[in-house]
Formats: structure tokens, C-alpha cells, sequence
RNA sequence: CGGGGUGUAGCGCAGUUGGUAGCGCACGUGGUUUGGGACCAUGGGGCCGGGAGUUCGAGUCUCUUCACCCCGACCA
């Protein structure tokens, strides 16, 4: 490939409002351009890397005995009214309607697609398991797309459901699918990745992994521990509570004035966050409740728990319910129809709390639970804290990190053969629904991933396998015609060797060549200079580590080859 | 959806108390250069995001709308 006649321009400028290197260097390098918020087009070097990450997944799938498909972006409203999500999703799905008024949706996933392709089919045990795949767009209408193609509205994703006879049949593939998995990563080139407990959000189901790449970039909060391999997202994520012992005081009512958050309530009385209990009002939409969260105050509400929990959505509000006295919130059996309260675990044998006293002015000292008041359990509603102990080991400590999410695996269990209706027969002639799984790889996400964790100051370094050029031959000065000729006869000799190589053709100072080599990240650079040549020499430059190489001409492929397989 | 910010050439930006638009990069042409983003000369490129208003006159002031970016809410 001739770069003069690359479409794509590459820009030493930093674009306004980037925030993410992979965002930065994909628009510089001339990878990407923004159509509109969330929506990207790929340049030729995008949609090559592209085209590799699709061909190392294609592999590992068929391997596990994917067979691969093609569903719909396109579909009926019926379709997902079978499911249910056509009403439990919101504005995450783009909705439209054909000429004659049908309501459609788009893709965002394709579980009920799946099921439908399948579902006539597929009669009895013996045809499972089978899993079926795409690589296909998806699109979903992102409350907030952000850096670049990390978080977009519209993008491609391979997607995979399994059917199963029974969970243990399912259990097993899961861990099949998970292995297969590090491996798609691993020779994608990335290194820093995880899998995760996961909250299994809209898909339903109950047991779900998510696969992180580990950067500061990261979208999610990951919790690890330092001494297992216990790691989770924030959202479910848990830890042995650190108790604080103490022989019970008095219970005392005191005035704290204006003192209404915890902060202020410490200071006043010269505790520590951790000897005080918190209220946190939240407000359920759905069923016109509000919700109070007692937590120790030096935690957070984990919001997902809270939810999974009430199975439903909660809001965060600020409350003007008549019975609730904002800021001297305490502990209560509160008796009204449309206030629920929940205990964190945190508080279960507390002893010697500051709580509030229900009443403006006051708090209450040396609160105990049990003592002083019993709720009717304690849950677990918190989220996690750097430094707690696990709760896997034992003895570990947990500390969090950030990650990117770059796939997902999910046990769907039943939910949608069940009411979608597909049944196959048993060994025994009775009609069961089949366990399903489903797994996911956003392919551009992970494209956006890679340049993110493989990159310097000077711009990208493909792993060499994805690249999409091995080589940038970057002749100086074509003018000369020992020049001009030698790289000819290289760029022919390596392209019909079967590399893939990006010819700068451009007569354009050196500077702008290495610059731009640099920046679009190709692993390998020969370079063909009069000074070189004068030696009878050509130079190879290795991206990723600097290193320069000169050889005579007859040994140039041998090199590469032994680089490349490096 | 809440908070903040930005819209002026392909990209990055400047534009004072209102007076009819500029710089750098990129691009075309001619020349000099040539191993880390060269230089000289010259040329092309603009509905100043859209609409309405104030004014003799609006990139600049007012209102409105749209788009994009950031933080949050949300997110398989």
C-alpha cells in the first residue's frame, strides 16, 4: 500500500476535548473520524486491525464449536415483546417505525434473535449443546458515549449464545468459553487482563463474568485481592467487615445544632466516621416508596446491591417525606406504608454509635444495635473500601483498580427459552427448556483497548500480529535513483514474501516519515537512505523498543522473519 | 436527565469599547533543501453552528435553538 494514496491524514495537533490516549492517537494516526457523538467511521488502518481482531476471535470460536451466524440489526417489535424487554428496556434501544407504521427496534443484543433462529429447530437433547455466533453491529443509544471508540453508540461485537440441557452442561461450556477467552486477549496482544464477578444488569441470569483490562482509564472499579485470585466489580463486590469492639456507654441525647452531615457530627463530638451510622435516602419511581439505607458512616451505599436487592431502580434523592427529618435521620421502625428501611451488615452488633435521633437538633450517643434497637436483618448494601480484608481468603487485602470492561460472559439460565417458549425433549420424553449462555466481545472496544495499553509519547505500537502493516518501508529521499529503485525492489520482494507493508512513497522530509510511522504504530521500519546505501546497507527499526538494525540486502528477509517471529 | 464548557478555513486557534475576518499547520504552483515534523515566493479556500432580535452597521450585544466535549446520573 502506497501512503500517498492512503485515504486518512495523520496530524501532529491534539484534537480538542480528547481525553483518552487510544481517543488521541487513533484521530491523529488517521484511524478514526467522528460522524457523531458516539457514532465513528474506521480508516483502512482501523478496518485492518479490525479485520485481524474478528479473524483471531473466528478462530478461538470455531475451536470451542461456534458455528457462525448472521442475525438481524433489524427487528420486530413482537419479537421482543416475546422476552419482555421490548417494555424492560428504556432509550437504551433505538425504536423506530417501517412505512406502514410497525413499531421496529435495533439490535443492542440478540438473545431473543437467537432463540427465534433456533427455536423450530432444535427438537430434542441430543442436538445439544450447540452455541451459534455473529460479528455484527450493535447499536445502543448510549445515555453518555465518551473517548473515542471506549464508550460509543454504534459498534461491532461478536456475540455468542449457548444452549444447554442442563446447568452442569452450561457450567462446563461457561468455563470452556472463559478459557477461550484469555486466549482471544492474549493473542490480541493485551496483558493486563482479568475476569471479574460481574452484576448481571438487563441480560438476567445470575452468575456473570466480566473480562477487564486493566488501565486508569477504566470505566469500572475493580476490586482485587493481593493475596488470591479473588477479583470483582464494585458493583458486586464484597469484604469481610472490619469490626471495632468496645464496652457499651450510656445513651445519651445530645444537642448537635446545625451539625447535619457526618463529617460535621464527627468534628462536633470528636468521633471517627467509622463510630457513627448514616442514613441515605433513596426514592423507588416505580412503587412511590422511599428508601432508607443505614450504613456506618465511613461507607458507601453500593447502589447495583441496593437495587438487586429491591429489585428495582433506586434514586438517589435529598427527601421531603413528612415523617423523615433530613439530617437527624436514626435508626426507627418507621410505621409508614411508603418508607422502607434496610441495615447494612456493617451495623449488625454495632456498639456505641452516633445516630441520628429522628428530631432536629439532636443525635444520640453510644447507640447500640441489638441494645437499643433490632431491625429485621441486616443486608449487604455496601460497597467495598481499599484495604478491607477478603472475604474468599480470609486473609488477603482488597484494593481497587480500573478497568475497562472488553467482554462479558453471562448464565442466562431459562429466561428467554422459557418465554419464548422453546423446548426440546429430555432422555425421558418430557419437554424441558434449554440453559442458555451468552458471551460478548466488543471488538472495537477492544481495538481502542490494546492502543490504550500498548502505546508511548510518540503514539501507538501494534503487537505485531494485529498490526496492520508489518512493515513501514520509508524510503529518504526518492529523488535518488539508487533510492528510488532499491525500495522498489524491497517493497516488491517483501509484499511478494507475504508481509504487509506500508510504502511511503511521499517526498517528504525524514522527520515527517519517522513521526508518522511512529505515530500509526507499525512494528517494523525499513528504511532506504543514500547514507545507508553507501554501505550497500538498509536499516530496520524496531517500534517497540528503538532498536536499529542495519543489514545488507540478502539478509533483510532472514531478519525479519526472526523479528517477526520474536 | 442535572452541572460545566466550546462552536470562526480540513486541523489547532486569535479576533479589544460593535465598523464587514486573521495566524499556524495542511493543501496548489515555482524554486532552494533533504536522517527527526525544512525554507523562500506565491495562490486557493469562510453563511464566524442555525434562527430571531437590538443597531445605520453584529463574529462581537440579547433571546432562542442545535451540535459537540467534560463531570455526574445511567450503562450487556
Amino acid at each position: 500500500m502506497k501512503i500517498s494514496k492512503l485515504v486518512g491524514e495523520r496530524t501532529k495537533e491534539i484534537p480538542s476535548g480528547v481525553v483518552a490516549k487510544s481517543h488521541e492517537y487513533l484521530l491523529r494516526a488517521g484511524y478514526i473520524k467522528q460522524v457523531c457523538n458516539g457514532v465513528f467511521s474506521l480508516l483502512p488502518p482501523a478496518y485492518r486491525v479490525q479485520a485481524k481482531l474478528e479473524k483471531i476471535i473466528r478462530e478461538e470460536m470455531d475451536k470451542i464449536g461456534g458455528q457462525e451466524v448472521l442475525l438481524p440489526v433489524l427487528m420486530p417489535k413482537e419479537l421482543w415483546e416475546e422476552s419482555g424487554r421490548y417494555t424492560s428496556i428504556g432509550s437504551e434501544m433505538f425504536r423506530l417505525k417501517d412505512r406502514a407504521e410497525h413499531d421496529m427496534v435495533l439490535g443492542m443484543t440478540h438473545e431473543e434473535a437467537a432463540v427465534h433462529l433456533v427455536k423450530n429447530t432444535i427438537k430434542s437433547y441430543d442436538q445439544l449443546p450447540f452455541m451459534i455466533y455473529q460479528i455484527q453491529t450493535k447499536l445502543r443509544d448510549e445515555p453518555r458515549s465518551r473517548a473515542g471508540l471506549i464508550r460509543v453508540r454504534e459498534f461491532i461485537m461478536k456475540d455468542a449464545y449457548s444452549f444447554h440441557k442442563d446447568k452442569n452442561d452450561l457450567e462446563n461450556y461457561y468455563n470452556k468459553v472463559k478459557e477461550a477467552y484469555f486466549k482471544i486477549y492474549k493473542r490480541m496482544g493485551m496483558k493486563n487482563v482479568v475476569s471479574v464477578k460481574s452484576d448481571s444488569g438487563m441480560m438476567g441470569g445470575k452468575i456473570a463474568d466480566e473480562f477487564m483490562l486493566i488501565t486508569d482509564i477504566g470505566e469500572d472499579s475493580l476490586v482485587v485481592c493481593d493475596s488470591c485470585d479473588y477479583s470483582a466489580n464494585m458493583e458486586v463486590a464484597e469484604s469481610i467487615l472490619d469490626v471495632y469492639e468496645s464496652q457499651e456507654g450510656q445513651y445519651e441525647l445530645v444537642n448537635t445544632g446545625e451539625s447535619k452531615t457526618i463529617e460535621d457530627v464527627c468534628k462536633l463530638l470528636n468521633v471517627k466516621p467509622e463510630q457513627t451510622c448514616k442514613a441515605v435516602c433513596y426514592y423507588l419511581s416505580k412503587s412511590k416508596k422511599y428508601v432508607i439505607a443505614f450504613i456506618r458512616g465511613d461507607l458507601e451505599v453500593n447502589e447495583i446491591k441496593l437495587r438487586n436487592l429491591l429489585k428495582e431502580e433506586v434514586v438517589a434523592i435529598s427527601v421531603d417525606h413528612p415523617k423523615i427529618v433530613a439530617g437527624y435521620i436514626g435508626p426507627k421502625d418507621f410505621k409508614e406504608d411508603d418508607i422502607i428501611t434496610i441495615y447494612d451488615i456493617s451495623l449488625k452488633g454495632a456498639k456505641n454509635l452516633v445516630v441520628g435521633a429522628n428530631a432536629k437538633p439532636y443525635h444520640i450517643k453510644n447507640f447500640s444495635f441489638i441494645r437499643d434497637y433490632t431491625p429485621k436483618s441486616f443486608e449487604d448494601i455496601s460497597k467495598v473500601k481499599e484495604g478491607q480484608i477478603c472475604k474468599k481468603c480470609g486473609k488477603g487485602h482488597l484494593k481497587t483498580v480500573r478497568g475497562i470492561e472488553i467482554g462479558n460472559i453471562f448464565q442466562l439460565g431459562t429466561k428467554y427459552t422459557e418465554s419464548m417458549n422453546m423446548t426440546v425433549h429430555n432422555e425421558n420424553g418430557e419437554e424441558i427448556y434449554p440453559i442458555m449462555g451468552c458471551y460478548g466481545i466488543g471488538v472495537g472496544r477492544c481495538l481502542a483497548s490494546i492502543v490504550e495499553e500498548s502505546c508511548d509519547e510518540k503514539g501507538i505500537i501494534w503487537p505485531i500480529q494485529i498490526a496492520p502493516w508489518q512493515i513501514y518501508l520509508s524510503p529518504l529521499r526518492l529523488d535518488d535513483e539508487n533510492v528510488y529503485k532499491t525500495s522498489e525492489e524491497i517493497n516488491q520482494l517483501l509484499e511478494t514474501s507475504g508481509y504487509e507493508v506500508l510504502y511511503d512513497d511521499r517526498n517528504v522530509t525524514a522527520g515527517i516519515k519517522f513521526a508518522d510511522s511512529e505515530l500509526m504504530g507499525i512494528p517494523l521500519r525499513v528504511v532506504i537512505s543514500p547514507r545507508s546505501l553507501q554501505n550497500n546497507e538498509i536499516e530496520i527499526v524496531v517500534r517497540k523498543s528503538g532498536e536499529k538494525i542495519m543489514c545488507k540486502k540478502d539478509e533483510l528477509l532472514t531478519i525479519i522473519k526472526n523479528l517477526i517471529k520474536e
